[in-house]
DNA sequence: CTTGAAAAATCGTTGAT
DNA sequence: ATCAACGATTTTTCAAG
């Protein structure tokens, strides 16, 4: 189970492809890097196997869904043990508003990314589920003006080798 | 265009289904939802057309790309004046080791989710992307210990409403 | 929403560069 | 290791009830 894997400039072109429509037929995908249908599929499947593709998930509106809120929560969990930080990651990841959950450093501790209907519900989830909670030592509430996902988490390109090394 | 959409039951299951796995197959997405193939296409096909599906992206494992670090930047960006906050949303948005940006509420302004190979990435792209730049007023890192992906964004059930009304 | 059938894509195989 | 082509199987898509 190697840490990190050697991926070609091929790889890195599939991987941009279907980071922007996981769903891209091999035929398509295959267009577009320069390569056969087989050959992607080839590569798609060791892609797979080796774990860096993890898997696709669908992006959904929140807004479209009645979630037009968001927020980021802050939360402080003391004391800091695993028998109660472990039922608290729990619940919240099974909160319905829930969309990340981030174990930090510093004294946060927590980050909690959720999407809400409005003001009300928000307050709601605030004094119901967190501050409510025995551990729930300090919370602040931050709400989210606008959101952006970023680059495709791979150098913009092949690397830049044209003539490097 | 219309804020929210009415969702039936058949169209949470769908999409509960779908946020597992983008990529399931129209027949395995029928029989787990208990509809024929086709009627899993209408529905998939209406949620594109209406917004609520906006996409769909490969989940990649950072460390594997040899990002095995991740952090949580907050940024202020002073004076907040519009002409200094876009280009440093477009900066940010283009740096390959930027997963996610937030504008916020607080004195913070903005939260940045980043992927590094090591501390001493980390460390040059926080002095040289972040804190060189004028409008960078003030800058807090936190690393991430572990990410947890949450809920499906949607209602466990379909509402709960056996019996309701 | 369903059935049923046509069109398209997937995925394994082959042999060759 | 990639390609190209073939073909069986599956999936997607459309038409009609």
């Amino acid at each position: 189970m190697p840490e990190s894997v050697v991926l070609d400039p091929v790889d890195l072109h599939i991987l941009r492809v279907l980071q922007n429509d996981a769903r891209t037929t091999y035929r398509d995908l295959a267009a577009q890097v320069g390569v056969a249908p087989s050959t992607c599929l080839d590569r798609v499947t060791r892609l797979r196997r080796s774990g860096v593709i993890l898997g696709q998930q669908l992006r959904l509106d929140p807004a479209k869904l009645g979630r037009g809120l968001q927020a980021l929560l802050s939360v402080q969990v003391r004391p800091h043990r695993r028998d109660l930080v472990v039922p608290f990651v729990e619940r919240v990841r099974e909160l319905p508003e829930s969309l990340s959950l981030f174990h930090l450093t510093g004294p946060e501790d927590f980050l909690v990314h959720v999407a809400v209907a409005g003001p009300g519900e928000l307050q709601r989830l605030v004094l119901d589920e967190f501050t409510a909670r025995r551990e729930v030592a300090r919370l602040e509430t931050r709400l989210i003006f606008q959101q952006w996902q970023c680059g495709p988490l791979l150098p913009p390109e092949a690397g830049g080798d044209t003539g490097g090394a």
